[in-house]
RNA sequence: GCAGAGGUACCCGAGUUGGUCAAAGGGGCCGGACUUAAGCUCCGGUGCUUAGUGCUUCGCAGGUUCAAAUCCUGCCCUCUGCACCA
């Protein structure tokens, strides 16, 4: 057929919008399952990285729709953010003109790629009907005391004018930008999402998430018992509190180190001859990030500020230091340094001269003197403890000794820190939803009332590059508003919030997306969300940001009422990268744009070699969706997406392999056609390719649910057509039995390639769209074992007869023109038959094997005896090299055996196909000793592989 | 350093409850059929060897076993995340 893919594709898909075939409602009598794909950033058009990752997400929701369940699979627009505002200053517009163009143009892609969305339920977070609920919920999580304003020190990105969650900083860079982001101290909207820091580290035991992302969760909340330990300051009555992971080296303490800004560091030594240095040492300290401090860091610096502490446990006076290495933000702002345990208190302890002290050592037995050349900082018995019974204790139990020892004189107490903190959710910036405060000089900050809710971006705004800040913060009538409280003169809050917000329970809002009297209804949102979305795919670079946040908004709404989960996603799928070819310099370890292909490299002269890399625009390396659809069409795009690679694992685009997918849409295509055109002649094959499909339909239902797509579609795409190759090559030609094929494997060609297994169901008479058909479950058949198993054999002849062929050729004076094939002799078919039966009781061939062979009848037969022999030690204990064959033989093999095959009549019955296949003009088959022994094949005869000789 | 995922033939990639594994499938390459020819399509080949045998292979080195791609130990390398975290 002449395949206009653009034709057919548009055709269809207006036909299921026409039909109306994605649209679902809550049905409480099927199976449900929410597939989603991670929410999009409108960008402007699509790029591959999403067509990978649609493509993937709509074939599994096609997938579940054909297994009968009902199918949440809704698309929407995570499109508040930077970029649409920043593209409205270039061109002097409205972020929102932008944000609209943007997603119109994308849609239009989605469409064309013929994604199976349920598009009433389109969302965009920056239209007012969506972020109205944003500020719904911010009121919601205020009456909870979830949400806390309070100075606090920021990053902040000068480039972007706003400030960022600690998620967003990557390596002191701001994750959009690249920009170092510096710290300031600014009065913060947060989400106290700490008081879930527990639950969202607990739980991640029990979802189904992979382990790199479970991993990065868990290290991100980073959670770790400790002690919290006072120590006082002698001759004052300042106490200083450290936190510390380590109690069980107490006793090790030599001295206390206190970050430089710590307040009791001036306390301490003002006035006294180490102010100089501490004062320095802290103007150091505060000309540096935080992020410097921690990570940059080369010289470890101290100032003693003249002072000791004192250790609650053994009264010891140890010297207190201000250390540049100590993080005010962490703990306390204070260590108790452990220099003979820990390598970093080690280093500074031998700078300065400090004592190091072992109070603990490797394992039980060790010398308790031997002295430290480095610190020890794994867990070990405690020594040298000088008071109590400490001495000896290891591990956990030392440090439960040592907190109870603490607690009981109230110099400390247990503890947990966290590394996650509070979400920072405010933003400078005018393209996200407004914070619903209101800030009043008589009544403090204000919430708004629910009733004045939606506070709605101004659009009378025009952006352009000169301006700098928040224009809503320059626009008046968006400001003033009266105190809602007092109703006198305030104003609002001009501060938005972090677009992580909005894409935090979009997934919810989908259930009940047309909702205008609140944010979702309970009855909608569990039913689609019991056991969370189904299936969620996304990229690996959401680990800890979004999937955090919505894990921590569905624990928050739940307790709340809204719903009844705590967890929102089910199977998580984080899709691999994409890459292409791009330039590479082996030497300088570095990729350039595709502009430098065989050009030398830019930095060391080199010629470049090429390296697959992550597609981007930076590289140049990108490949357009759009043409990739005019040039082949949709379903050869989507047909290589999903069989290049496996969804998680990283995918490298080729041409060559595009190409090649389309070359199989074309066969494909060929073969249906071909089976649209049988004649009405049913044959031997037609049982054989009914066993075939049935076998192949269980395989695929197993891949398709396990979400190994590339499996799946092999079995669906290259397996089953080679099937049906092979029945067309053996003579099949049955317009039934073509039917009955087809009615089964056109359904499954659907989750990839969906328009042209559709236009295949329209043109063979199904019933109704595919789109909207129900596949029933895999059938079986008790006979198809030894059905395939019979075509097995023959196939198998062939393949060996092959192989002889070639090695016949060199022994055989003149062409080869005929073959004999000699079949096992009956009296071997008998053995093997006894041997399968035995085995299967679980006979011991090894004490009973040979007095069993030995009480045979045939046995008497002495010229047989030594071949009955050998025969039988083949069949069943085998040799140094090979196994029994009973024991390596197939299942299918075993029932091939068992039920007695006439290995004659099979290869006589397709004697002419076997003929033609191995390039002979006449075949002469026989059980061996029953005709001539030619070239000796004889001998070689055994059940299942006959002796062949080629004349 | 810690944690997670990996290392399979020219490339990609299955296979890891030990035996049916010289190891699926695809790409590429080689050969054949078809064709005036190229392309398309179909068929075959693609570790070495051999009238169906034998040999050497699944990061490296050992070990367990009658038997290892698969299990154990050590090592090397790649990717990802965290990191002078108290």
């Amino acid at each position: 057929m002449a395949y206009d893919a653009q034709e057919v594709e548009t055709r269809w898909q207006k036909a299921w919008a026409k039909a109306g075939a994605f649209e679902v409602e809550v049905d409480h009598s099927k199976p449900k399952f929410y597939c989603l794909e991670m929410f999009p950033y409108p960008s402007g058009s699509m790029h591959m990285g999403h067509v990978r990752n649609y493509s993937i997400g709509d074939a599994m929701a096609r997938f579940h729709r054909l297994m009968g369940s009902n199918v949440l699979y809704p698309m929407g627009y995570d499109s508040f953010g930077m970029p649409a505002e920043n593209a409205a200053k270039k061109e002097g517009g409205h972020p929102h003109t932008v944000t609209h163009r943007n997603i119109a143009s994308i849609r239009a892609d989605q469409e064309r790629m013929g994604y199976s969305y349920d598009w009433r339920r389109f969302l965009a977070t920056s239209d007012v009907d969506y972020y109205h609920w944003n500020q719904e919920m911010f009121l919601m999580l205020n009456e909870r005391g979830l949400v806390e304003r309070r100075m606090a020190p920021v990053n902040w990105c000068v480039d972007c004018d706003t400030v960022l969650a600690n998620e967003q900083v990557k390596n002191n860079r701001c994750w959009r930008c690249g920009l170092e982001v510096v710290q300031r101290d600014m009065e913060q909207w947060f989400v106290r999402m700490t008081e879930y820091s527990d639950e969202l580290l607990d739980e991640i035991d029990n979802i189904a998430f992979p382990e790199n992302v479970k991993a990065m969760q868990r290290n991100w909340i980073g959670r770790s018992h400790g002690a919290h330990i006072d120590f006082s300051v002698a001759g004052s009555d300042a106490v200083i509190g450290a936190f510390t992971t380590r109690p069980d080296t107490i006793f090790g303490v030599t001295f206390v180190t206190l970050s430089p800004e710590h307040p009791l560091c001036e306390e301490l030594c003002t006035g006294s001859e180490w102010e100089a240095d501490w004062r320095e040492l802290r103007d150091e300290c505060l000309r540096m990030s935080e992020f410097e401090r921690i990570n940059m860091l080369k010289e470890k610096k101290g100032v003693f500020l003249g002072r000791h502490a004192i250790n609650p446990l053994n009264g010891e006076e140890v010297p207190i230091y201000a250390g540049n290495f100590v993080v005010a933000s962490y703990g306390t702002g204070a260590v108790m340094a452990v220099p003979g345990h820990d390598q970093r208190d080690y280093d500074f302890a031998e700078r300065y001269g400090i004592e190091i002290r072992r109070v603990l050592i490797e394992r039980e037995g060790d010398d308790p003197t031997a002295p430290l050349s480095t610190a020890f900082e794994g867990y070990g018995p405690m020594v040298n403890s000088g008071i109590g019974d400490f001495d000896g204790l290891a591990g956990e139990v030392a440090k439960d000794t040592v907190i109870s020892a603490l607690e009981a004189t109230r110099a400390g107490h247990g503890t947990v820190e966290y590394r996650l903190k509070d979400w920072l959710l405010s933003r400078q910036r005018f393209w996200g939803t407004p914070i619903p405060m209101i800030h009043c000089g008589t009544c403090g900050v204000v919430p708004v009332p629910s009733s004045e809710l939606p506070v709605e971006l101004p659009l009378d705004v025009t952006f352009s590059e000169e301006q700098s800040g928040n224009p809503l913060a320059a626009h008046d009538a968006f400001v003033n508003t009266p105190c809602p409280s007092c109703g006198e003169d305030a104003k609002r809050e001009t501060d938005t919030m972090d677009t992580f917000y909005d894409s935090s329970w979009y997934f919810m809002r989908f259930c009940d997306a047309n909702n205008n009297s609140a944010p979702f209804s309970r009855e909608a949102v569990d039913y689609w969300m019991d056991g969370g979305v189904d299936l969620y795919i996304g990229g690996i670079e959401h680990a800890v940001m979004h999937l955090l946040y919505a894990r921590f908004f569905t624990k928050a709404t739940r307790d709340a009422g809204m719903n009844k989960v705590g967890e929102p996603f089910g199977t998580l799928v984080c899709q691999g990268m994409l890459n292409a070819p791009a330039p590479f310099c082996a030497d300088c370890n570095a990729e350039y744009h595709v502009d430098n292909f065989d050009a030398d490299c830019p930095t060391c002269g080199k010629s470049l070699g090429t390296r697959s890399v992550k597609m981007g625009k930076s590289l140049g390396n990108t490949v357009s969706p759009e043409e990739m659809i005019g040039r082949y069409g949709a379903d050869t795009v989507r047909l290589f997406m999903l069989f290049g690679a496996n969804p998680e694992v990283g995918m490298d685009w080729s041409d060559s392999a595009v190409e090649a997918n389309h070359r199989q849409m074309h066969s494909i295509i060929d073969a249906i056609e071909s089976a649209l055109a049988m004649d009405n002649s049913p044959g031997p094959m037609d049982e054989w390719l009914n066993a075939r499909l049935r076998a192949n339909q269980r395989a695929w239902h197993q891949a398709m649910s396990n979400v190994s797509l590339r499996e799946g579609v092999m079995i669906s795409h290259f397996e089953i057509l080679a099937d049906w190759n092979w029945y067309r090559r053996r003579g099949g030609c049955d317009q039934a039995t073509a039917k009955a094929f087809l009615q089964q494997w056109v359904p499954m060609l659907a989750p990839a390639t969906p328009h042209i297994a559709e236009e295949f169901w329209q043109r063979m008479g199904g019933e109704g769209l595919l789109a909207t058909h129900i596949l029933p479950e895999p059938s079986d058949s008790s006979e198809d074992t030894s059905i395939l198993a019979r075509e097995a054999y023959l196939r198998n002849i062939i393949a060996s007869g092959r192989n002889l062929r070639e090695l016949a050729e060199r022994h055989t004076e003149g062409e080869i023109s005929r073959i004999v094939i000699q079949t096992t002799a009956p009296w071997k078919l008998e053995l093997a038959r006894d041997a399968l039966r035995l085995h299967s009781e679980g006979f011991d061939f090894k004490t009973g094997g040979q007095a069993y062979v030995q009480s045979l009848e045939i046995f008497e037969n002495e010229t047989l005896r030594g071949e009955i022999f050998q025969t039988w030690m083949a069949l069943t204990t085998g040799s140094k090299k090979k196994r029994g064959r009973v024991h390596s033989w197939a299942v299918a093999e075993r029932t091939l055996i068992s039920s007695g095959l006439d290995e004659t009549a099979v290869i006589e019955a397709n004697s002419a196909f076997i003929a033609a296949e191995l390039g002979v003009s006449s075949l002469e088959t026989y059980p061996a000793g029953e005709g001539e022994d030619v070239a000796g094949k004889a001998g070689l005869a055994f059940p299942l592989e006959p002796g062949i000789a080629f004349l």
